[in-house]
DNA sequence: GTTATTGCAAATGATTTGCACAAGG
DNA sequence: CCTTGTGCAAATCATTTGCAATAAC
């Protein structure tokens, strides 16, 4: 699988006449190391941990250019920064639910939603290419029980759904 | 309606022992002249070009104002800037379809989708509290007949989509 | 009179870019 | 070699904020 990234990504910069460098090889590592959504920034850290650093500015343009080979998704989960989803070339959907009270991202399909969300469109005079659904939600484990295991977690990466910075 | 904007601004301005400005009812009023989707920069042109100015950071807080007070919605496009939704107090659900032809927006509603979404919100085990769908899609006029009224226009306003800046 | 509000300009924070140097092919 | 890639620091750009002057109540 990891080999496979690498050959989709040596075909996608051979067919531009782009180079192979050793920081692309090694941002595309991290970016698969593990299959999470990440933003920019927490990528940065995950690839200056192993040895040399990698400038921020090359970690970003090399992030364009997944994206543009498709080997990386952009997604928009509401708050100040583009987040990536390295983990969507199985998941042909992107619907996102978030939760306001512990910041839980969980990614979901559901092939009715994709049915009915096609009809909606064509009845509108178009068609469809993409679709992002995004919820936002509470979690039934907070109010329930009192508590909730991914609230110690969300609130300690200081992540945060609403704009409210 | 006019009126009523008002009133329920002030309602919501006296809960919070806020005072009511002369910058806030003009921004009310320019927020509202219109029922379409503006950028907070929008926004400053429209209360520039009456009379005298409001400076960009009032408008900005005020706007701030008017979500707290669910008097407007802000919404993301996909694009850089906050995009503020003045017509939804009509409008419960807010689904967007965004043509990447012509750059139209259309906002639709359909209970099936907001049911459906419901159910899995549940199945996950969360509550939905708000959600909003994205769908893009291609422009069947232009694909038909060739042309589409909305290119046109949504060239001169530089309206792009995708986040190519 | 207090306390909230405004305008200005400076600060922020994520992302981008110009440029000189380094490195693929 | 020649062109693309990298790192750095400076530049953007939307948005926020500190602060002194100003206006509600």
């Amino acid at each position: 699988m990891e080999a496979q990234l690498k050959e989709r990504l040596d075909a996608f910069l051979r067919g531009k006449g782009l180079r192979r460098t050793e920081q692309r090889e090694r941002i595309l590592k991290a970016v698969f190391s593990k299959d999470e959504h990440f933003t920019a920034d927490e990528l940065c850290d995950r690839v200056r941990r192993s040895d040399s650093g990698i400038s921020r500015a090359t970690v970003y343009r090399t992030l364009a250019l997944l994206v543009e080979a498709e080997l990386l998704r952009e997604i928009d989960l509401g708050d100040q920064h583009t987040t990536y989803d390295p983990n969507f070339l199985e998941k042909p959907s992107h619907n996102h639910l978030v939760c306001i009270d512990c910041g839980k991202v969980i990614e979901f399909e559901d092939a009715h939603i994709d049915t009915l969300n096609d009809c909606v469109t064509r009845r509108l005079g178009f068609r469809a290419v993409k679709q992002s659904l995004r919820i936002e939600a509470t979690c039934e484990q907070l109010r329930k029980r009192g508590r909730c295991p991914n609230l110690i977690a969300a609130r300690l990466t200081g992540r945060r759904l609403r704009r409210k910075r």
